[in-house]
DNA sequence: GTGATAAGCGAAAACGTTTTCGAAGCGAAA
DNA sequence: TTTCGCTTCGAAAACGTTTTCGCTTATCAC
């Protein structure tokens, strides 16, 4: 039933030409006469010839394939890093092959030798939080495929360009715009002490606590496993409950700010009144919960194009045989002010 | 700077082998000596040689990639289909080359042309909204290349499998439920025209009026052309301040529901006292807001294990030169009761 | 000693392009 | 006439696998 596709040397065979000549005429080579070009081209038309790109590759030695690696596909700040990514992609020509880690290193590592088994041309990667070793990133830039690392990142990788987001100056401003509006006794929900992001978002709350001679309170820093929801609201309620609760919540994901909220809200604790809550994410439900959630605003799509840019343009340096200088770029946030955490008008 | 990677001659060479041999060492050929397998496969280990998956997949004629077209990736119910997707497919040791066709019938139509250059094994498609030609689909067909297209699928290709969620049914349930809670002028927020799901969810609304003797009444439909969250708040701000209101809204989107949901907490009616509402889709949102919604939940992930496992079937089929009887399965919906329909307890 | 069988391996073609090198043809310059 | 250069094209080698076919050699039955 696979009727065959039609080849080069088909429409030679026709054309009375060599595979040589068709080849060239479909890419428009000056040494190839008009007249021949105008007929390989009718007849690919009209047989409507596809090149095969699977023998093209392996004689050019690219794919023209870009690989991508995430911990979670269904997730809203990710899903716009991969539009993001397939728009400036796509534009140059280039496919995308998708993996995801489920934050899995194990799952991570045999993705990444697929994808280096495809001879994709670059690699794009969110790396997971379990992951504790790199090799499998090296075996790509020994073999000259370049690797963009973006939110997630490490630098264990010498030679491979990051692109993040400034996790330690959104906290900070999430926090500090906290204290401005007067709340004093702020509890951070944090994840995973393996989580990069994590950290860095702590170090932002420490930092604008230190800058206004505010204490910190270790009692006020629980660590969220799962960061869900669910989490959350546990930890959350539980604080409030305790013989001195915190008057406001900062959680480093918008999941852990929005169970504070709803915390807040069995307690019938008052938001803004009583306690503040901001997030992490920006995400479109914080527009719709009641009250709604101040957060700090990451560009996920920004972020995509931007990598996948710097990426094709490392692309071009290895074809010109220079070794591209890795880049290291931190984007802005956005501070996302709504009325979880607005007391002061 | 591009060092080349060992090959299979490479290792041939080395232990004196031919090409061949080696081949058939690696892959366990049952004509080789145990002694010889070993012997390769520490080299190989050795070396870290990685198979040219694009020599093998020119050979053998497959690519070991299945190309995935979706409307929009930035959206709950489409990335939780493609992770379903790639659960299988990756157990199965294919990759996923994922396009996006941004609801543009130009666009799905590149993306197609890509893909099929790109000598995918099969096609996953979910068709964007704009499409009225369906010949990019036939390409594949022609050639011996399975398509599946789900969730937004046409009649338009014969011999395609299709896998849909029964969107007239899960609208039916709902509406049946609001009118088992008491509601009685239901209005239905839904979508533009040419959109097939949101007609057949009409479909499950006039139904369940239908059945109930209810009269459908026309000004209690409004057609949201972006179905926003916004969109929905206005429209059912607008219905709920017409002199004779409705007491409930279905929103054919959970988007719409909750854009109701506020309008009603806007205009101090209360929720599910006075008004009822149900969506559609289930997010992760509808448990968060106050109070949580009732919504028709879509399986997502279910769906795309079930699109891909019926192209894995297909491919095999094609593989032993039988052509695949296309399937056409409606899944299920569940209806999720929250508080904001549940006036009867 | 002959023939059959099987185990283990290699030669070479094939997959469909791209690219290097050069050749043929032709007109023009010398 | 030779030489040079230009245009236009072809032969053939790559790219790295897989697969077909067949060749050894050894073993065994007769």
């Amino acid at each position: 039933m696979s009727k065959r596709q039609i080849t080069l040397a088909d429409l030679a065979r026709h054309l009375r030409l060599s595979p040589a000549t068709v080849s060239r005429a479909l890419k428009n080579y000056p040494d190839i006469s008009q007249d021949t070009k105008n007929r390989v081209n009718a007849l690919a038309k009209e047989w409507n010839y596809r090149p095969n790109s699977i023998a093209a590759g392996l004689r050019k030695r690219e794919s023209k394939i870009i690989g991508v690696i995430i911990p979670e596909i269904v997730d809203h700040y990710f899903s716009a890093i991969i539009k993001g990514i397939m728009e400036v992609v796509y534009d140059a020509d280039y496919r995308v092959m998708l993996c995801q880690s489920d934050e899995a290193y194990d799952k991570e590592k045999v993705d990444a030798a697929a994808l280096l088994d495809s001879r994709v041309d670059g690699l794009l990667v969110s790396i997971a939080h379990t992951t504790y070793k790199f090799d499998h990133f090296l075996d790509f830039l020994n073999t000259g495929t370049p690797v963009v690392m973006f939110d997630k990142v490490t630098d264990q990788v010498p030679g491979c360009s990051r692109i993040t987001v400034d996790d330690r100056a959104g906290a900070f401003t999430a926090v500090q715009h906290l204290i401005d509006q007067g709340y004093r006794r702020i509890a951070i929900l944090t994840g995973p002490q393996l989580a990069y992001t994590a950290l860095k978002r702590e170090q932002g709350y420490k930092d604008a606590l230190a800058a206004n001679n505010l204490t910190f309170d270790e009692s006020l820093m629980v660590r969220c496993m799962d960061v869900t929801y669910s989490e959350g609201q546990q930890y959350a309620s539980h604080l409030l409950q305790c013989p001195n609760p915190p008057d406001a919540f900062f959680g480093i994901t918008d999941n852990l700010a929005l169970g504070a909220l709803t915390a807040c809200k069995q307690l019938g604790v008052k938001v803004p009144e009583q306690v503040g809550v901001a997030g992490f994410s920006n995400w479109l439900v914080g527009d719709i919960v009641e009250p709604s959630l101040t957060s700090v605003s990451q560009p996920g799509a920004t972020m995509g194009r931007l990598a996948a840019n710097i990426l094709l343009e490392e692309i071009k340096s290895i074809h010109q045989d220079i070794t591209p200088a890795p880049q290291y770029i931190e984007l802005k946030t956005d501070l996302v002010v709504r009325k979880s955490s607005s007391r002061i008008s």
